[in-house]
DNA sequence: CACATTTTTGCAACCGATTGCAAAAAGAAC
DNA sequence: GTTCTTTTTGCAATCGGTTGCAAAAATGTG
């Protein structure tokens, strides 16, 4: 069994409570006091129980790191970048895998359990409802890659994913495709959502573009390489937006498979920028999406909520720029 | 504030025992005062405090998962596997990302201070030191994906990585190249050290094909592209075992960008069938590292040994084999 | 050195649960 | 209805810490 402060206490011939002290930032304890305990703490190879102390401090610097896209490399990043963020600032993430839940309410009972200080949502495609069912339990909660909205419930951080699809809109537009179209994640993600609405809207200033759109099931390699190979099966379109690197790079497997050749048959253009994306054998044209700053910033926001939980909620937003490779003709 | 125990209890008009007693499988209460508890438990909203139980039972259900490669896709599907299965045993996965922590002790206590039942160390880079650090601080640990020994001191469960590269070395053999190399991970790592000796050992016996071999700086893209790269300047070897497949697509992006071709120039197998390995526009020759069975199996043994803690260690190990894409000449 | 002030220390209650033990209640047997 | 068993319940101690408060020790002042 571990050692515990008692014997510790014990063995150096004081008081738990000086030996509590020694350990807790700030507390107030002499010199001498210290070097004895530290030296019976060495001895005995003591490390303070952070989950006992957790009951009367309330804190327990766990933060649950809750995901649903596990299929999607871009969370590798997503996940080296939290963990290594919040591990800075003594954090620690329990993470939680929500591939296959549905109901917010069983995360929030799992994560109130563990006393989370707080919680982090990371996806694009998890309905807002899970952020919004922590902060009605009063868990300080930020939606990553969540959506933007001008009157938040929760916080916020991420991109503008309408501002995107116009981007991506314009970008067609400039190279002088003049039959484009969408193909977007699942439906009923708010970042699909918003993307095909900034395409649409913008596509409706260019009337003699003639515009389509459809949707994969997933953000996933699979998902984008059949719808892909079901458009391509009667007179698709020049170019494409694609919700997503990773649905990219399936629809461009698909048109290599099918004997095309991108761009020149058929142009892509993805979204996210993921380190893939940049391999020479992807060379995929894309919308940067600034993950380290999106991740940094939701750190950030978790940390500061953590001493003051009733923050007046914010959306932070960061832009987001084309990237140039190889999948899209060259502008005229 | 969270509902507390003691709450209920006074709601219900019944002791505190009794709550626990209703949220404790196996325990003795009647089913009148169950339904009591159970209906005061609903009305104020209680779930218990899995921490503070933690205390008393010696139980965390906290399982930490440690990890150093987070630039590998194959470790995203280590997670997703990981975090699913753990949560489907009521395991909570605490995650840790050792990319930049040297020293197992730090692991070690900060491990210990949050109680963790058990520890999975999953990564093929890591020095066995590290899961011997926890067994020594009587922590029960799994190394998924460590060295195969015949005499292990911890739990490994992986795959044969010398008999990997007798496979690898006899496949490049038998379709008659005869002047082959082995482009291996970091030096340090026990994965590449051992697929550097079954390789080099099984070429020992055809000696009529030339052998040479280098190391890349990390498992990643970029250090297979630029080792790539370097061997390319001069006089190249016409086969290559990659000592992983995200090596693997670095070294052929490697090719393809200086202008030749694989397999007809040069010939790549690698090591893992990722996901991505399958993508068509990879199409990766490779060896299937059976990643699934490694971490279901990982888990099992992590469950077993929570109940066993002084279990007898045990190697686990999976056979691998060939899996025939298009970087490879064929058979002749 | 006496006295006032500040710093350090220990006591004891508390955080939110569990559990061994003995008393109370319920059920069985006659 | 008694008596004996078995089950259910509550008391109180415990897990490993923290912290307000008052006493003790150290320091400062004249």
């Amino acid at each position: 069994m571990a050692v515990t402060l008692k014997e510790v206490a014990e063995r150096a011939g004081v008081s738990r409570s000086a030996v509590s002290r020694t350990f807790t930032e700030g507390a107030s304890v002499s010199d001498k006091m210290r070097r004895k305990v530290e030296k019976a703490a060495n001895e005995l190879g003591y490390s303070p129980n952070a989950l006992a102390s957790s009951l009367t401090t309330g804190r327990t610097k766990l933060i649950g790191l809750i995901s649903n896209n596990f299929h999607n490399p871009i969370f590798l990043e997503v996940f080296d970048l939290f963990t290594r963020g919040l591990q800075a600032r003594g954090l620690r993430p329990l993470l939680v895998n929500l591939s296959d839940e549905t109901d917010p309410q069983n995360s929030v009972r799992m994560l109130r359990q563990y006393s989370v200080d707080g919680v982090v949502v990371a996806s694009s495609t998890l309905p807002p409802e899970f952020a919004k069912a922590f902060r009605d339990a009063d868990v300080p909660v930020v939606h990553s890659f969540g959506r933007y909205s001008s009157s938040p419930q929760v916080h916020v951080v991420g991109i503008d994913n309408v501002e995107c699809g116009r981007i991506a809109a314009r970008t067609l537009v400039a190279r002088g495709y003049d039959r484009v179209a969408f193909l977007g994640g699942p439906e009923t993600a708010t970042s699909t959502q918003d993307r095909y609405s900034g395409f649409i809207s913008e596509m409706a200033a260019h009337p003699r573009v003639k515009v389509s759109y459809s949707f994969a099931k997933a953000y996933s390699f699979d998902a984008g390489r059949q719808e892909m190979l079901r458009l391509l099966q009667n007179d698709p379109a020049q170019a494409f937006f694609c919700g997503d690197d990773v649905l990219s790079i399936g629809a461009l497997s698909a048109i290599r498979e099918s004997g095309l050749r991108c761009p020149e048959d058929i142009g892509i253009i993805g979204l996210n920028d993921m380190e893939i994306s940049r391999w020479e054998n992807i060379n995929l044209t894309t919308i940067h999406q600034p993950i380290r700053q999106i991740v940094s910033s939701s750190i950030e926001l978790m940390v500061a909520m953590l001493d003051e939980p009733d923050r007046y909620p914010e959306a932070r937003i960061f832009p987001s720029s084309v990237v140039e490779r190889g999948t899209l003709r060259p502008l005229p």
